[in-house]
This record gives C-alpha cells, structure tokens and sequence, in this order.
DNA sequence: GTATTCCCTAGTTAACCGATAGGGTTTATA
DNA sequence: TATAAACCCTATCGGTTAACTAGGGAATAC
C-alpha cells in the first residue's frame, strides 16, 4: 500500500530536474544534498530512469542528468509502474503484471477481485491524466 | 503498493460469512476450506476483526463468527484500515496515520505530497462508497 | 593527465510478512 | 461432569524485500 523510498525520491528528483531551463544539466549531489536524498541511494535511482529512456546523462566535469521528453509527456502512471511496479493492489487486478491468485479458483467471481478492479481504475484515472509537468508547477 | 494476504484473506472471510443467514455462525475451519486459506493464519484475521468489533464470536460447540452489523454499514475503508494500515501512499498524506516525512521541509511544497493527495481522495471515494454487502452481492 | 561525474555490481542490515506451534479457555451436550 | 468442539492468545521462525553502503570502473572537460 505504501509508496517506497525509492519511488518517492525518484519522483522528487523528477520535479528537480524538470524546473530547471531546458537542457541544463543536474548533477545527482545537487538533488541528493537539495532534496536530502542519500547520494549512492539516488544514483541507483537515476540509473533506472536513465535505463528507461526518461532521463539522458552525460558524464565528466560539467555532466549531470537531464530531461530527454518534454515534462508535459511523462506521466506518473509509467514512471510509477518503472520504480514501484504494478499499481494495482492485487496481481489479479494488474494490466502491466497480471498474475493468477493461487488460492482463487475463478477470479470472476471472486468479490475482491472487483472491488481492486475498481480501486485501480480510480488510482490510474489519477495517475495517467497528471505529468512532470503538473509536478513541477 | 500490494494489498498484504491478511486483508486480502479477511476481506474473502467478512465476504463469505456475510452471505450466510443473518446471525448463523460460521466457524474459522469452513471458511478456511473453502477459501484455501491457511486455518491458523485465519484464525488470527477472524480475531483482529473481531476485537476491532466487526465480528462476534461464539466459543464451544456450535460456535463460530458473526457479523455484528448489517453488512451495508461495513464499509470498505474501515475494513482495510484496520487489517491492512493506512490508504494513503505516504504517512504525510494520511488522514488516520499522518506521519512527517524526514525528507521534507516544508509538504505544503512538495510535489509529491500533493500527488499522493490526489490518489488517496479517489481511493477513498471508491473504499468509502463500498459495503461489504456490496462484495457479497 | 587529472579532477569530475556518471556507471555498475555486490553486499549488508533491519524490518516485515505469512505461516506455524502449542498451548489455554469457554461452551454444548451426552 | 467428562469430553469434544471451537475460539483465544503469545511466541517464534524462515524467507523476502527495502534501503542503503562500498568500491571500483569508464567517460569527459579542462
């Protein structure tokens, strides 16, 4: 049910990154001592979202992390499912992880499965209408 | 992010019994069968349920678990607060379990607070708004 | 060529979840 | 009143994961 760390400083790394002007670079020390993230913590975590195409790097003196889509184009609903995983509360009910619940043997009837389904519908709604951009206001 | 087996198996168990006749008890074993769940592990769900004051409970013989309310004034939110812990995504967007983030100076600025604001309103509206006779339907 | 900065793998520690063990207590009923 | 049925309660444990931490490697600017 809780968010984790990592996804919580990924995404206020996110926001960092996308108030500064357009193709500035930031360095991961700057966010980490701004944000009061641990610095090894944060690189694992920019590395994931370099990794999935959100975040360019440059390395060297003058390096630092940047933005590679316009703010108004990443939406919470893909960087979530990248740091957190699946946004549905149960495997069952997952779109992007759907996994099979041992102890169900018919899932269309099974009451919990469709009171998940309608809480993740109603999360989702949330989560794919908000981007960086909304954030970083 | 996942909703724990402890809620999820106590929300199959509150299900199960509220389709019985009003007032017929049912017992940790018949439920444990029929929804392949551990019985020990059950027993300890039935009685957090219980003590919180959704369920009573008969001893002996012929005893077992009933529900104390109409199943329509159990509400889903009170259900999942009370096995599975807080709805909000983050202690410093909780309503019931508000907790400061260290991180954070100032939340009325932080981006994800306001985020984490959204998703846990929409949950809520969706968890408030269902009954657990509503699951038994 | 050296300081800067990101890249990558692996390890550590603490907490927690799901489950189990093993009794104790109450109650119905013969 | 003996017995079996059923819930009550505490403790423990193995496995997994989260949140770091360590330490070196590779690229780049100057």
């Amino acid at each position: 049910m809780m968010l984790s760390r990592r996804t919580k400083y990924g995404l206020k790394a996110l926001t960092f990154i996308a108030r500064q002007e357009l193709g500035v670079k930031v360095q991961i020390a700057v966010i980490a001592e701004s944000e009061n993230i641990s610095h090894k913590f944060l690189e694992s975590i920019l590395l994931t979202l370099r990794k999935a195409g959100f975040l360019g790097a440059k390395k060297g003196k003058g390096g630092g992390y940047y933005l590679l889509k316009p703010a108004n184009e990443i939406m919470m609903s893909d960087i979530i499912r990248l740091l957190e995983g699946p946004i549905a509360m149960l495997p069952c009910v997952s779109l992007n992880f759907y996994e099979k619940c041992e102890d169900c043997p018919d899932e269309t009837k099974c009451a919990v499965n469709r009171l998940m389904i309608e809480v993740r519908d109603s999360t989702l709604a949330v989560l794919k209408s908000k981007s960086l951009a909304d954030l970083a206001k």
